[in-house]
Formats: structure tokens, C-alpha cells, sequence
DNA sequence: GTCTATATGGAGATAGAC
DNA sequence: GTCTATCTCCATATAGAC
């Protein structure tokens, strides 16, 4: 099912096969910073700290990516295509199988979530990393509304389209408000930062992301479907309308 | 001749706090840094770029605070404190008035968002800032594993009970981690990063955190309940199993 | 593409006068 | 509590040899 990927090892291997050193510098670069952001935060983390760790030297940054911020982007977009390409593959699987009938709602969901997660789980330290890196952009003040549209939001209209199919009748509003709860569940999922084992005393764990995703689709469709169901209405929340005065 | 500097304002201080001069200079402090952390993260501001904006002098945050880290903490902990109080007495105040019957789902949920979301709404700039902060906290792989449990997760852990008496019969592991989906709806709303803006075309704005709150309330109960009702059980999520290789 | 060397500025923290 | 002065170290970025 997964979309295919480039075939690195065949072309790469010009002279020798080992990949310890023949591996481009700029992939190196790319690693470590990767790493690094995901730990650390965009402005945690030195130039110097990664060239360090990648094992190359200084200037080769700035050579490659320009600038320290031109490397962040560089680090966000490598693996944005592949992702969701494969997001888009599935979700146009989803749609094309279906004979008139509204598609599942929670096939979508799964579709969104899952090519995140299973790459998170299985993919390599690589992509656990940019994951975290993901989460972290994604609720930054400085970067969240910048680098996710960019990189994201033309696939999330996408399936948004889809829900609507999935839900007809329902308000925009909340289908889009849906989506932000969905994303922030998410993405904090993909933080790991070790907080919810603390709290549940250990029968819960942040790196068992399968545990995660088999609760987190049903969770987000019923969700969705609170929401925006338009035989439903909610009432105002209440309290909502009282005045606090200024800190 | 006699003074060096001219002596300010004398008596303002002790007699009133409205002076503009006369509030503490640790106030300040922790004000300018409560802002410029939310917006560009702790790596991202300096020490005298706090100093800087606060009006006051570099050395004084190293003298109230001893190191820029325990600034941050301080940051944290100030609002957390009258926060939690107001939940805590909302929540009991909840389940004392309810007779043996079980407490209302969604009547716990506001109780644990409301002051939160109250307060970034009409709480004035401060608030807005502090969990504009707190958002990238959660989701930061370097302290989201640290202060949150330190400051909120005794909070959390009431309401985790309360909510365990709303859903009689439900797994634990299902109540964290919807808890866990809950947390990070509520977290990205805080963020405010102008993202969902942009994507719905402007019908939704980040910054109408009541028309948030009266969403977020119903999506986190559906899901709480489509996850944790023992008579409502889940298939395994497809696919999951699936092997992946390393990248 | 890669490295040495350097330009230029800022970082966190503290000692000690007032 | 507040400020001056300073210690020591590190930041991003670029010029130019190889």
C-alpha cells in the first residue's frame, strides 16, 4: 500500500557500497539537525551542534542550506512529500472504492493519521524525530502558522473535503474546529515526551503509538460526529458569556 | 548634589501598587518574560532581551531568579497556582451537588477547561501569553515531560478520578489517554498560531476562544465516551500491524 | 564541495560598589 | 535591591585557499 519510495542504494553507490562516508554530507547535515530540532527546539540548537554531531564541518551549513532558518525548511520538507503522497494515495483509494454511498468517516481519520504513526512507530529514529519536530512547530507560536500551511494544510483540505462527504449537512465551522482538535491530539501524541506515563503510572506509555492510534481514530470520529452532525444541536456553553476582569 | 540618582517617587511604593514605577521590578521581569518566551520559545530569547523589555537591569534576573531556567519555572509557576484553585473548587463544587447519581461528563470537561480558556480570552495580555507558553511546553520534547507533570498533573489526576465516576466501568488506560487527546485539542487552541485562519479561509480565527470552548466541550465527550464505555468495544485499528522497514 | 580562518556580535553568569 | 563592569564562552555567517 505504501506509495513507493526512492530506490536510494542503487544510484548512490557510485564507487563504493559501504554508505559510512560515500553518504552526502547534506543528508548528514539534514539527519542531525532533525535530531537536534526535535530535542532541543529551532533556537536549542547551534550550528555548531550540528555540524558537530553530524561529523562535518562548520561552514558546509551555510553552504547547503544558506541560513540556520533555510535549514529548518530544508529538514521540514524532506519528508513532507513522501508523507503525503501517501495520505492522498489512500484517501483517493478510499473514495474511488465507494459506490456512491458516503465514505466511513473513520477510514478517512485512519488514512490522515495512520502513514504519521505507523511511520513513527516502524520508520526508523529519523522519522520519530521529525515527528517531534512536527509537534513541536505545530504548537509554536513563531513557526505554527507559517511552516504548517505551508507544508500541510494543501493535504488537509483535501481530506476535509472528504469528512464533508463523510458528514453531509454539517457546518464548515465546525468541521474545521474538528480538524484542530483532531491535529492537536496528534501531534502531541507524537511530542513523546514521556508525560502521560508519569501520570498513569506506567500502564500507559508515549512510544506505544499503535496503543495510540487504535484509540485515537474512534476518539476523533465520535468527535467529529458530535460536531458536526447537524440533526444535533448544541447548546451554548455555558459561563461562556461572564466578564473577567483584566490581570 | 548629595544623590546620585534622584530619588523616585518615594513613599508610592509601599502606600499603593497602581504606580507605574513603583510595581516590583521582579513583576516586571517576570511579565517581559512570560511574553517573549510565548513567542519565540526559551532558546529563542535572551536574558537581556527580557531585561531589555522589562526596563530593568541584566543583572537583576540572575539576581531574583538565580538562572534563566529558573526564570522559566517561575513563569510557569505564577498563574499556575490561582488556575488550579479555581478548577479544584469547580469540580467539587460539582460533585458535592450532585445525589449519588453519577457527574456529568460534560460538566467536568468545563470545569477543567473553562478557567483556562476563560482567562486566555478575558484575562488580558498576560494570560493570553502564559498558555500561549504552556502550549509549547506540553508539546516541547525537552521540558513537556518535566514541568507539566510538576505543575498540573496532581490537578489532572482529580479530575481523572471524577471522570472515572462520570464513565462507571471504563479502562484506565482508555480515560489517560483520552485525557492525553483532550490535553493537546487544548493546548494547540492555546497556541493561537493563526494556522486554522488560514486554512478555513478566515470563517475560523484562532483567536475566538469562545466559539473554541463551545466546540471542544462536546468533541473531548464524545470521544471520552465513544472510548471508555465498557459495552462499546473496538476493533483493533487495521493495517497496524503492518511491518515497515527502516528508513 | 570542503576546509581554515576570521569577522562581528551576543550569550549566561558573577563580583563588588552603592 | 540595584547597577557597573567584566569574565568566559559561543553564536551565525562569510571570504578565500584547496
Amino acid at each position: 500500500m505504501a506509495a513507493t519510495r526512492p530506490q536510494r542504494s542503487v544510484v548512490v553507490a557510485k564507487s563504493q557500497g559501504s554508505a559510512r562516508r560515500s553518504r552526502p554530507r547534506r543528508e548528514k547535515i539534514l539527519d542531525a539537525a532533525e535530531e537536534l530540532f526535535a530535542q532541543r527546539g529551532f533556537h536549542g540548537v547551534s550550528i555548531r551542534d550540528i555540524t558537530g554531531a553530524a561529523g562535518v564541518d562548520v561552514a558546509l551549513a551555510n553552504y547547503h542550506f544558506g541560513s540556520k532558518l533555510g535549514l529548518l525548511e530544508a529538514v521540514f520538507t524532506r519528508r513532507a512529500v513522501d508523507l503525503n503522497e501517501e495520505r492522498l494515495a489512500l484517501l483517493d483509494a478510499l473514495l474511488a472504492n465507494r459506490r456512491q454511498r458516503p465514505p466511513n468517516l473513520e477510514a478517512i481519520i485512519d488514512a490522515f493519521t495512520h502513514p504519521l504513526l505507523d511511520r513513527s512507530a516502524r520508520g526508523g529514529p529519523g522519522w520519530k524525530s521529525y515527528f517531534a519536530l512536527v509537534a513541536e512547530i505545530n504548537n509554536s507560536h513563531e513557526f505554527g502558522g507559517v511552516l504548517m500551511p505551508k507544508h500541510y494544510d494543501p493535504v488537509v483540505q483535501r481530506f476535509i473535503q472528504a469528512i464533508r462527504l463523510a458528514l453531509p449537512g454539517s457546518d464548515e465551522r465546525d468541521i474545521y474546529w474538528a480538524y484542530h482538535f483532531l491535529s492537536g491530539a496528534l501531534t502531541l501524541t507524537f511530542a513523546e515526551t514521556g508525560r502521560i506515563d508519569r501520570l498513569s503510572g506506567g500502564v500507559c506509555r508515549s512510544s506505544d503509538l499503535d496503543d495510540v492510534h487504535r484509540r485515537l481514530v474512534p476518539f476523533c470520529a465520535a468527535g467529529f460526529r458530535a460536531l458536526c452532525s447537524p440533526t444535533e444541536h448544541r447548546t451554548p456553553a455555558r459561563r461562556v458569556a461572564k466578564s473577567r476582569k483584566a490581570s
